[in-house]
DNA sequence: GTGAAAGCGCTAACAT
DNA sequence: ATGTTAGCGCTTTCAC
């Protein structure tokens, strides 16, 4: 009996069953070729014992990492509450799937990333969903040679082909850019970091014969108090927008303190917490981050359990949630001068 | 030369420096007795073949685990957009200590929890911030014993003696209660989880020689519909109170939905994101979290790296910042009959 | 269908 | 100050 060690090892299974350390070993790792009655001699066995395998030794002799039942959420930065409710709702949807989500963090620079990739796979993570506006994520390729899976949600992958779940983000700009043009407003500005929305916010202006005015477009616009200084030149320019699409919550809060008061529309191409709480109440354009984590998962775990193919990119789309930022006539808010009769069209 | 298997074992360091493969352990581990010239020669030849210990066999032999250098917050649900920020600090305090952060959540499920920091703290993780109001967690000292590291964060362990970060949440109940005392409100309510959020409360009060009155106390609200089930009833009330203390930022939320345009003052136990832009504005209490998540830090990185002692216990205060709601003297804002002149004292 | 023996890469105990 | 031997718990031959 090896009681001198703590744990039961294989061989006290074997003693225990009456049977050889390979035989045990067979049933273990469910290889064909051992009698059905030998079987449950030997799970009968592990259960008495309360065995479970020694994982260090496996993967020394095997070579072969063991991977886990973690996933793992990749984000720029830890502490954006607007992935929160993404990694509640992939959280629940893993688990269902008999897996558990950790989190981290990247701090927003891709060696870090990399480096966390290496580390948490090395520590047995099974596959990751990845967050990243980094332009390089060819460093996932060989941990992807050997076992890992992973996912890109939201931004795709660059410089390689991977699984990814995102939002038609074009389409949500559209949508957003519509909507603001149904309540004739015609002077239409766009705030945000990512470059790909312009295409939807483009082409709903030129489906109203809208020119597309370059001063009324920033794009790259990463951090809170770049748009607050957006919002504010926006609004003390000669011809000010009647409106604002913003790309991010974050951004959309850091737009409205000095656009309080002014009438200013304004949609938001993510959901906002609390939009209808706020002083100027927020309409919003976002994907249900419960279906959204739901796809996730499920293609993740495809890709994990063996269901192989051709990387999948799942394309979900926005909807719209009208709260009355922007439901309103251009102008008809806003203290000073009557508004020009011209900004109107229809209705 | 063991080309066969694709990486470098000890014994080609121990070949390539012309030394036993022991000598090579001992450079490895930082034991003694090692001549200088040996140990450089040794390094020079495992720089040369990028050898890089394999830990599954460093394991198997030893019996120990090997702790890396990640830290994990785990908290109740990942969902929690009021965490996020808390998971931000400490992220930027733990690397700055070399370490990284991983985050998970529970589910608030006390089993779940316990069977977390097991799968962790056998991945390698070493050590945890636990935020928890589970009732019991004696799980985690069988892991303390084998090395793992814990600190609780904002709820104290239960059941057992470890090192915590908390808010002085009495101080901070008596503050947001104290205040409003100071703009005249009397009857004031209070709504929250804690039960020790109370103590405060009651103090204050009965500073001010008001009677705690039983129908103006809710505590065990939990979920965010109870919070505003509770502000309606309040305001129903032929008595209503004119101001309520909440304890947490989303029961706020939920609380302030029946009372726009009540008049109601309004005061948090917690921060919440652009309390300045909502439509009542929310006075908040609270700790500053990024020096919550520095201290936490430190607390746990000191433990893990064998500064041992006794468990530490750190209480940051929490602080008032005033955003107009409840600064008004009760009724003012109130839509309706006169308010009663008798709810008046001073000013 | 089952078992015996060898060895994965490392370190503890005991030499020298 | 350095080397030798044995063996951690498992899986892989290969034999029966």
């Amino acid at each position: 009996m090896s009681d001198r060690s703590q744990r039961p090892t294989l061989w006290d299974v074997a003693r225990a069953a009456g049977v050889s350390a390979k035989t045990v070993s067979r049933v273990l790792n469910g290889e064909a070729g051992v009698a059905a009655d030998t079987t449950a001699r030997v799970q009968a066995a592990i259960a008495e014992l309360g065995f479970e395998r020694n994982e260090a030794a496996r993967q020394l002799r095997t070579g072969r990492m063991a991977r886990g039942r973690s996933l793992c959420l990749l984000v720029p930065e830890l502490g954006d509450a607007g992935r929160a409710e993404l990694a509640g709702s992939l959280a629940s949807a893993v688990e269902a799937h008999g897996y558990r989500l950790l989190m981290t963090g990247s701090g927003s620079a891709g060696e870090r990333e990399a480096e966390l990739v290496q580390n948490l796979s090395e520590a047995g993570v099974a596959g990751f969903f990845v967050v990243s506006a980094a332009a390089d994520h060819r460093y996932l390729i060989p941990h992807l040679r050997q076992g890992l899976a992973a996912a890109f949600l939201l931004h795709p992958a660059a410089q390689m082909q991977a699984d990814s779940v995102l939002v038609d983000e074009v389409d949500a700009a559209r949508q957003a850019t519509q909507h603001l043009l149904r309540f004739s407003h015609r002077r239409i500005a766009f705030l945000g970091p990512r470059h790909d929305h312009l295409a939807g916010y483009q082409d709903a202006l030129s489906g109203s014969g809208i020119p597309l005015d370059p001063d009324l477009v920033r794009t790259a616009v990463q951090e809170a108090p770049e748009a607050e200084a957006a919002a504010r030149e926006w609004l003390a320019a000669p011809v000010p927008p009647t409106a604002i699409v913003v790309a991010g919550a974050w951004l959309a809060l850091a737009a409205m303190r000095p656009l309080l008061g002014s009438g200013m529309g304004l949609v938001v191409l993510e959901d906002v917490p609390a939009a209808d709480l706020l002083k100027m109440p927020l309409t919003t354009v976002s994907a249900s981050l419960s279906d959204f984590g739901e796809k996730a998962a499920e293609v993740l775990v495809n890709r994990l359990e063996g269901r192989a193919g051709p990387p999948q990119r799942v394309v979900v789309r926005a909807h719209l949630v009208a709260r009355g930022s922007g439901e309103v006539r251009p102008g008809l808010n806003r203290p000073g001068p009557e508004p020009r009769r011209s900004w109107y069209r229809r209705r």
